[in-house]
RNA sequence: UUGACCGUAGCUCAGUUGGUUAGAGCGCCGGGUUGUGGUCCCGGAGGUCGGGGGUUCAAAUCCCCUCGGUCAACCCA
C-alpha cells in the first residue's frame, strides 16, 4: 500500500462505483417496498439539537457514550445523529401531521464505537416508523415490511425474533423482579456483569459471559409481569404474524438497545452472519416516546434495518448482486476524438447509456476498451466512415462466448445512427 | 474502554534462524505490419514493504510508539 498519509476517518469508508450502485438499489428496493404499503419519505437532519436524543436514551451506551457531540459556531449544542427514530419522533411532534402517520427513511448515522466487519462509525440504515395506532396490526404490519423487503433482496437464512416487554408498567415491574434477582446473585455474576447491573439489569439478560448465564437462567421470565392488555396485545401481534406466514421465534430475552421500546420487541438476525454482528436489524413499539420529546400521548412502532449487514448477507448467500451497469454503446473514433464527443452526446440525449475512450488511443485499444465496459455494440469512426457520412455498428458478443470474428458489422447512416441503435436496444430489451 | 491477531505493487498473496538492485498471479499500458474486442506470445509501468522511532555493519523480517483493519468482551445495525 502506497503511503497515503489522509485517508478516510476511522470506522468510514468510501463506497465506489460497482457498490455504490448496489447500495442505491438496496435503498430503492426498500422505497418500493415502503411505499407498496403507504409509508412516505422523510429526510430529516443529519444532526439534532442533543436534547433530542438524550431524553430518548441518557441510560443507554449509545447515547451516553457513542454520540458524536459539538457546539456549532453559534454555539448551539448538537449531535450527529446516532439513530432515527428520535429524529422521527421529534419530527412528528414539530410537524403533527394527521393520524397514522406512516414514514420510511434512509441515510447515514453515526456512532462513536470500536469499528469492526459490518460496525461502522458511520453506517446506513433503512427503516420505518408508524406512529398514532396502538392496534397489534399495526406491529404486523411493520414487521410484515421489514420482513417482506429483506425476502424480496433474496434472502432466506433470516431469523424473526419476537418478545415484549409489557407496558411501561410491567416492565418497571419486571426491573424490580429482574434486579432483585441479579442483586441477590451478585456473588455468582462476573465483574463485568455486576457493573451491567448497576447501569441497565434488562442488559444483562443476553449477557454472553459464561460466568452470568447460570445466574440470568434462573431470572424471572418477562411474561409472568405482563398486564392483561399487554399480554392480549402480544398475543394479537403473533397470531397476526401466524396469518401472514411469517416465521418467528419467541425469545423471552430479547431486549433491544434502545430504551424507549415497550410491548412489542423484535430482531431480524441471518444465520449467513457469524459471530456478534448477526442482527440486521431491528424495532419494536415505543409507546410514550412522542411523549417524551414533548408531544401528545401518541403511540408508534416500528424499525430500522442496518443496510451493510444487509449487504453483508447478502453477500453471504449470494443474493442482490451488484447491478451490472454496463453501458449499451462505446464509440469507438479514431479520427481525433471529437466524433466521439457528438455522438455520444446525441445518443446520451436519447437516453442510450454511450461510453467512448480518450488521449487518441489506438483502434485495437478502444475495441478492448469497448470489449470491457460491457457495451452491446461498438460505433466506429474512422476516416472511411468520416468520407463516407456512416459509421459502422458492430455488434459484440460476450466474453469468450462467441468468436470475435463472428461478430456482425454493418454501415450505418451517421444520421440515423441514434436511431438504429435506440431501436436495436428496444428489440434487445423485449426478447 | 479491555484483550488478541494482522498490515508487502490497483487486487489476492509469496518472501522468517535479519544480508546483494523486494517477487508471483490477476489487473493496467504498449506491441505481435498498414483501422477491430476473447485466447495466445512479447515487452512495460507500478511498491519510501501502513507511518515514525530504535537495535544492528546490515531490517519487509527484531523492539517501542502510532495509524488502519480483523476477532472477542462490552455494545449494537
Amino acid at each position: 500500500m502506497s503511503a497515503v498519509s489522509l485517508q478516510a476517518p476511522r470506522g468510514t469508508r468510501d463506497i465506489l462505483a460497482p457498490d455504490s450502485a448496489r447500495l442505491r438499489a438496496l435503498a430503492e428496493t426498500f422505497a418500493d417496498a415502503a411505499e407498496l404499503a403507504g409509508y412516505g419519505q422523510v429526510v430529516s437532519p443529519m444532526f439534532e439539537q442533543i436534547e433530542v436524543f438524550r431524553r430518548v436514551g441518557e441510560a443507554t451506551d449509545i447515547v451516553s457514550k457513542e454520540m458524536y457531540e459539538f457546539r456549532d459556531p453559534g454555539d448551539r449544542r448538537l449531535a450527529l445523529r446516532p439513530e432515527l427514530t428520535a429524529s422521527l419522533a421529534r419530527a412528528f411532534v414539530q410537524h403533527r401531521p394527521t393520524l397514522p402517520w406512516k414514514a420510511w427513511y434512509e441515510g447515514p448515522q453515526f456512532r462513536y464505537e470500536k469499528p469492526q466487519a459490518g460496525r461502522f462509525r458511520q453506517f446506513n440504515q433503512v427503516g420505518a416508523e408508524l406512529f398514532g395506532s396502538d392496534d397489534p396490526q399495526a406491529d404486523v404490519e411493520v414487521i410484515a415490511l421489514a420482513w417482506r423487503f429483506c425476502t424480496s433482496l433474496g434472502l432466506r437464512e433470516l431469523r424473526l425474533v419476537v418478545n415484549s416487554l409489557g407496558d411501561r408498567a410491567d416492565r418497571e415491574r419486571y426491573l424490580g423482579a429482574l434486579s432483585a434477582h441479579f442483586e441477590q446473585r451478585a456473588a455468582g455474576l462476573s465483574a463485568q456483569g455486576r457493573e451491567t447491573l448497576d447501569r441497565n439489569p434488562l442488559r444483562l439478560l443476553d449477557s454472553k459471559r459464561p460466568a452470568d448465564l447460570a445466574v440470568v437462567a434462573g431470572a424471572p421470565a418477562v411474561d409472568d409481569y405482563w398486564s392483561e392488555a399487554a399480554a392480549g396485545h402480544f398475543g394479537a401481534v403473533l397470531s397476526g404474524l401466524e396469518a401472514l406466514g411469517i416465521p418467528f421465534e419467541r425469545n423471552p430475552r430479547l431486549v433491544r438497545g434502545l430504551d424507549y421500546y415497550r410491548r412489542t420487541a423484535f430482531e431480524l438476525a441471518s444465520d449467513a452472519l457469524d459471530g456478534a454482528q448477526d442482527a440486521v436489524g431491528g424495532g419494536g413499539r415505543y409507546d410514550g416516546l412522542v411523549a417524551d420529546l414533548g408531544g401528545p400521548e401518541v403511540p408508534g412502532v416500528g424499525f430500522a434495518l442496518g443496510v451493510d449487514r444487509l449487504l453483508l448477507a447478502c453477500d453471504a448467500e449470494g443474493a442482490f448482486p451488484p447491478p451490472p451497469g454496463a453501458a449499451d454503446v462505446f464509440v469507438v473514433d479514431v479520427t481525433g476524438g471529437g466524433e466521439a464527443t457528438l455522438l455520444a452526446e446525441e445518443l446520451r440525449g436519447a437516453g442510450v447509456r454511450a461510453e467512448r475512450a480518450f488521449d487518441g488511443r489506438s483502434m485495437k485499444a478502444q475495441m478492448k476498451a469497448a470489449d470491457r465496459s460491457g457495451a452491446r455494440w461498438a460505433l466506429l469512426v474512422g476516416p472511411d466512415e468520416l468520407a463516407d457520412g456512416v459509421v459502422s455498428m458492430r455488434e459484440m458478443r460476450g466474453h469468450g462466448a462467441g468468436h470475435a470474428g463472428a461478430s456482425v458489422q454493418r454501415r450505418v447512416a451517421r444520421s440515423d445512427v441514434v436511431g438504429e441503435v435506440v431501436r436495436a436496444a428496444g428489440e434487445g430489451s423485449t426478447r
